[in-house]
DNA sequence: GGCTTTTCTGTAAGCGCTTTCATCGAATGG
DNA sequence: CCATTCGATGAAAGCGCTTACAGAAAAGCC
């Protein structure tokens, strides 16, 4: 964009200050002059420079979100939901991927916060000195898939409930031996709240295996010896969905029969989780509510609408496929 | 953020020009003078403001992208290839997707503009006019899965070729009766050229099933009278990979074995193809190199380092799986 | 007609930075 | 020792807008 404000006042025979007051309608203006400026406007295609309205205003009219990766379905349709409510209410979005990379994060997150008026964070992807020091300045802070912390929102799915339930489904089928494909890289995060959960049931029956991502090429990798070892487990409970479709090439490649040699659970449910063969048993977290949600508790602390922080936990939904045996009474969805 | 280079200046003893000199490292700061600011600037915790340094640069240091829906795991790849560049070369990203609504695209567009130095457009999501008033404006852009157009980057796979050689493989099967499964919504898109090519090797042996959205949920809706008919297709030939699991879901549901009774394949390779089953036979895409060259292609004409438009055409890779029918010479992957 | 309101419009002061230009002292060279 | 150059710095002009503030014109009211 070229033409400014300047040139559309020059044109129309007035003072910016008139065509900016026209333009936003703050202001009276009489309307043969509002008819002259608008026309202005128009010969010219004058669009005024976001740079010079934020500048003025104050604000950016912008919301940030930083996230780890956009590889897997989980991120993708969190991110959706967020564009979409914050699209609505006028603010776009700008995206900050680290990638796994610690190092520039600092400066990453910080040129992000000079972009935008607040942010999305995912779980624990930036540094609690940094947190510390956005808060500190009053940088209004939606955390999604992390324990409550003081001074901003939180946002979270359910996790304990559900794991249970689900554990406790398991041992309705009569399982024994478990694992946890996908131990908890962080504490506190969405995965260390599931694995706390289907512990609390299943005991020392469940064992749990590391990955360094939630992949699932790293499933598969961590898959192939638990599976092969000969004290295999009866079910796999997963971290997530991609990691058990990783679990479930795994146990293919071995000629192993999911459920009738293995039962295969993940979370999530990601679109190929209903379209792995056996479909996958899983926990429906709303990924796109978490976002628009994220989107919308934001705009208030922007707004200055709300001013405490709010901590929200969505509830989730179990749903039983066939990877986890056969049900008499359920039908595979 | 709140400290400005002022207060930065004051408590260095020090003119604003130095601050700014001292931190850029743009022309000469004595060493004790830079010691002094940096120094200050630690203190203060001084981040300068992006509204500023945009404004007198006349530069965002920011990209920005338009896609119709983040909901597929195409157009994510492709931002993450995007992204990961983008940051790489120092710009943010700032994502508009335009979910199928018409009206105020232009609006949304608009806004965007004011924001990025480029931007990347996917296929046909902008109307003609806009973007003929951005080339207007000189705003590099890069189209993505779109014809090649004047004043603008485009990049695209290959389709054409691939579309044949897929078609011809398939006629080695010994199909005669083909189902194009969502026939092309744009013509000039990478829709209508795989839809054109494999028309040209199939001819009349294949019929077009249009589809409003190349999503699941359509390819399924679609799928299911088109399998029912009596006349049933032997393969269906599905535009994306998406819409192929739709058609698989159909199959499963009418009993019909796949690739037994009817052969499927997609588009794309994403990463459900892999896990459904059968494994979708389909044609692989670079989707995140399509983003990460769009990125570089945006940095060229943004910087300057190159000023005619550029088309390029990426190479694509057929991945036989087991959903086209059973291969002597290939093993399923 | 004179006075008070309203309505309309312009002036100018920011918003936070970069960068040109000018200045000034010190270093260099003959 | 003087002329020249160079290094270091500050003043100030933008960049494009919004918005008090104030002035002028129009309108309303006895």
């Amino acid at each position: 964009m070229d033409v400014t404000i300047y040139e559309v006042a020059r044109r129309a025979g007035v003072s910016i200050a008139t065509v900016s007051r026209a333009l936003r309608g703050t202001g009276p203006v009489a309307a043969k002059t509002r008819e002259r400026v608008l026309k202005a406007v128009e010969e010219l295609n004058f669009t005024p420079s976001r740079l010079g309205v934020s500048l003025a205003e104050g604000r950016h009219a912008a919301n940030g979100i930083v996230f780890p990766d956009l590889a897997g379905p989980y991120y993708t349709q969190v991110l959706l939901g967020y564009e979409e409510v914050a699209s609505e209410l006028g603010r776009s979005v700008v995206i900050l991927s680290t990638k796994g990379r610690t190092r520039d994060v600092h400066a990453l997150v910080k040129d992000l916060a000079g972009r935008v008026d607040g942010m999305l964070v995912f779980g624990h992807t930036v540094p609690g000195a940094l947190v510390a020091e956005l808060v500190g300045v009053g940088m209004p802070l939606v955390f999604v898939s992390r324990e409550p912390l003081a001074g901003a929102d939180t946002l979270r799915s359910e996790n304990t409930a559900s794991a249970r339930a689900l554990a406790t489904h398991l041992l309705g089928h009569g399982y024994r031996r478990y694992a946890f494909l996908g131990a908890p890289l962080t504490t506190g995060d969405d995965v260390d709240e599931r694995w706390q959960g289907v512990r609390s049931v299943l005991g020392g029956a469940i064992e749990a295996v590391p990955i360094s991502h939630y992949t699932v090429e790293h499933g598969y990798e961590a898959a192939l010896p638990l599976l092969r070892s000969r004290n295999r487990p009866e079910a796999v409970i997963c971290s997530d969905d991609e990691v058990a479709l990783g679990a479930l090439l795994a146990a293919e490649e071995l000629g192993l029969a999911v459920p009738g040699d293995v039962a295969v659970t993940g979370w999530d449910d990601i679109m190929a989780a209903r379209h792995a063969r056996p479909a996958l048993t899983t926990i429906r977290q709303p990924m796109r509510e978490l976002g628009a949600r994220a989107a919308r508790a934001l705009d208030e602390l922007i707004t200055g609408a709300r001013t405490t922080p709010q901590h929200l936990v969505l509830t989730t939904e179990l749903v039983f496929r066939a990877s986890c045996g056969h049900h008499p009474q359920e039908e595979p969805q």
